[in-house]
Order: structure tokens, then C-alpha cells, then sequence
DNA sequence: TGTACATCAGTGAACGCGCGTTCACTGATGTAC
DNA sequence: TGTACATCAGTGAACGCGCGTTCACTGATGTAC
């Protein structure tokens, strides 16, 4: 992988490392092909071949986004397993928050539709396994935990629950509130949870 | 207010109806001071008289939108008053998910902030009485339904809880994982919390 | 009732810009023989 | 080891487009006297 080959050899991760720099830096909106090219110091018709147009480029940053995202969620989940299925889920709401500040820009690329195309099948399959891990942690807690409500309105409320707190956080609405930053509020947030469904540990 | 008089007469309001049906049509990156300007019947450079540029624009329009969010939630709260506070604060949820629905366009543009400017006294004043409404009604919940939480965490929890519901929903996500529609989940979620806040009831 | 004038709202031409996309091309690489 | 050739990755010129913003302007309105 020599520097100044007329190949560049690794050309599609170079570009969606650049998207991730403009995103960081410039904000989504002001992702384009063109700077995309500039940054991995490529001609700036040479994304098309890669991606096809920028819908193909963004969906597959997104992807990208959602497979770390699972990665990370699943490997919080594994590493919390011995504690049982509330030290499971509550590994992966502190990873969904996590993974929303140390990958910000992925994670706002993956929830800003308008710029993917939704309907792809490989960003699709990406983020039903991403959210599958969150999921399938609600299904394992103890029916009695539940107190009766259905699996799925309940899995419904953790994913809102930490999907909220993470945007509401990132758009700078919580901050205007208080002082708090995002761990300690999640530690709250999630410790109420635990008070009312487990009150008795 | 004659229809075709040099002045428009209330064309500050009508740029705003502009872009909200360009949100609605298009999308929010598809706005611009001249398509806005194409919907209203005027010059393109009208809208720089109102607004002085595009992030103007959004500015006021997103402040506009946190202005009609915060007034149906207003009297949401305050229709349900008499059912006590817990009835108050559903409402409050149920109207938070009703306006992310129907006026969608206005609830994207609140939450796409790179189009607005965040430091906008105005905006900011608006959001703040807005989300204040949602606050202020967890803060008259009974503390023994919070089982010892504090009042801000129980706020967030709730706060966080409805917008995620709303966020998910709109980007498809949630459809994803089952067929119930927005309200019947938004129940099961509420009365999953009313369960584990109030199961005496 | 009439006139002069200030103010405000909207016009339209012009500018420069960055963008997405197309297309014929060229340089590098790998493989078959 | 050498050569021919197919394939693939990236180039660079060109296109047309819509955009934001500026600026001198003009038409309408309201007010003072």
C-alpha cells in the first residue's frame, strides 16, 4: 500500500473516513461528493465508482454506522451477561449513549433519513441487527419485571427512552435545563427504571 | 388584503407556509429562500427582506413551530387537569406524539438544528416554554409515584421517552420491528408506566 | 380636497459559486499462454 | 522470463443547474400640512 500509486487502494474507506471528517467538522448538510473526493486527495469523479451517486455514498456510511453501532452494543451486552438480564440491558443503554458521543457523526447520519436511501437492503439488514441487540435484552428480563406489560411495548420504552435522551442531548435541548451532563443524567434516568420494575433489590 | 397589490400584505406568514409545504412535499434539505419565494408568488429576493437569509428563515420558522407545540400542550394539560397530574402528564404525551404527526414538517425543522440558528434568543425562548410545559407537569406528579427519584431525572425519563417514540416512528425504525401503529404503541408505552408508577390503581 | 414627501415592500438583473453527473481517457494490475 | 490482453480504478474537462446574496430600482402606502 505504497503512497503515490495511481491506485489507492483502500479508495471506498478513505471516502467514508472523509464523510466522517466533514460531518464532524462541517456538519451533515455540508457533505458532498466533491469535498469527499478533496479529502481523500482524489480526482472528484472518483467517488462514483465506488458509490454510484451521493444517496450511495451516505447509505453506506449509515450502514457502516450501524454495524459498529451492533458491534459495540453486542460486545457491552456479552461483557454484562454475568450480571444477569438488567446488568445486560442497562450495559447497552450506557453503550447507546456512548456510541452517540464518541461517533456522533455516524450516529446523525444514521438518523437523518433524507440523505440515504431507506429502502436499501444492506442499510436495512444493518439496523435491524443494530437495534435486534437492545431488542432481544428486553425479551430476556423476567417476564415478572415487566409487570404484565407486553415484550414489545416494553422494548419499545427502553429504545425510546435512550434514543431521546441521546438526541435531546446532542441538539443541545437537555442543556438548557441543567447543569448535569449525559452520564449522570442516564445514570438517574436508568436507576429510576430499575427502582420501579425492581424495587425490591 | 386584495390579491394582486405590489404588497403582498402578509408575506412573512406566507414564506413560512412556504416552506412548510416544501418540508412536506420535498423534505427540509430541499429548502431554499427561492423555492419559498416561488410558492409565496414573489421575487426571489423578497424573502431577505423578512428574514435577512436562509438561516432566518428556519429560525423563525422552527420558532414557530415550538410556539404552536407549546400552546397544544398547554391546553392539553389543561384539559386533563381535573383527571389529577398523572392524567395531565399523559395528555401531555399523547399531544407531544399527536403534533409530531400532524405537523410534521414543523417538528423536523425543530429538530434539524443545522438549519437554525441555536443562539437565537427567540427560538430558544420559544423551545424553552415549550419543553417547559412537559417539565412543570412531571414536577406536580406525586414524589411517592416518583419512589424516590429525583423530580428532573423523572422529567427526562418522560421527556426522553416521547421523543424518542416520536423520532423513531418518523424514520421508520420502529415500523420495522412491528406492524402496531404510532397510538397503540404510545399507549402500551404510557401504561406501561403508569403500571410500574402507580400499580395500586 | 390636494399635494409633497418619507417610508416601506417587493422587483429584477447580475454576480460568483459549488455542486452532481457524464464521458472519453489513461495508468496500473493481474492473468493466460 | 516475456508478451498480449482484459479488467479495473481513477482522471480531468465539460455540462447545466439552482442557489444565496447584492444592489439600484420602483410601486404602494401613509402622514403632515
Amino acid at each position: 500500500m505504497t503512497a503515490d500509486t495511481y491506485h489507492h487502494g483502500n479508495l471506498r474507506n478513505a471516502l467514508l473516513d472523509a464523510v466522517d471528517g466533514i460531518i464532524g467538522e462541517e456538519g451533515i448538510a455540508a457533505v458532498s461528493l466533491r469535498e469527499a473526493a478533496r479529502r481523500a486527495g482524489v480526482s472528484h469523479s472518483a467517488p462514483a465508482h465506488h458509490f454510484g451517486d451521493k444517496t450511495g455514498l451516505m447509505t453506506a456510511y449509515a450502514a457502516r454506522g450501524f454495524d459498529l453501532f451492533g458491534e459495540m452494543m453486542r460486545g457491552a451486552a456479552d461483557g454484562a451477561a454475568p450480571g444477569g438480564p438488567q446488568a445486560r440491558l442497562r450495559a447497552i443503554g450506557i453503550t447507546y449513549l456512548r456510541f452517540s458521543v464518541e461517533h456522533r457523526a455516524l450516529f446523525e447520519a444514521m438518523f437523518r433519513p433524507e440523505f440515504s436511501d431507506p429502502d436499501d437492503p444492506v442499510l436495512r439488514e444493518s439496523s435491524r441487527r443494530a437495534f435486534g441487540v437492545l431488542l432481544e435484552a428486553v425479551e430476556r428480563l423476567d417476564p415478572a419485571d415487566l409487570g404484565g406489560a407486553e415484550p414489545l411495548h416494553a422494548a419499545m420504552a427502553s429504545w425510546a427512552t435512550v434514543h431521546g435522551l441521546a438526541t435531546l442531548w446532542h441538539d443541545g435541548l437537555i442543556a438548557q435545563f441543567t447543569d448535569e451532563d449525559l452520564s449522570s443524567i442516564a445514570t438517574g434516568v436508568f436507576d429510576l427504571d430499575r427502582g420501579r420494575t425492581a424495587p425490591q433489590e
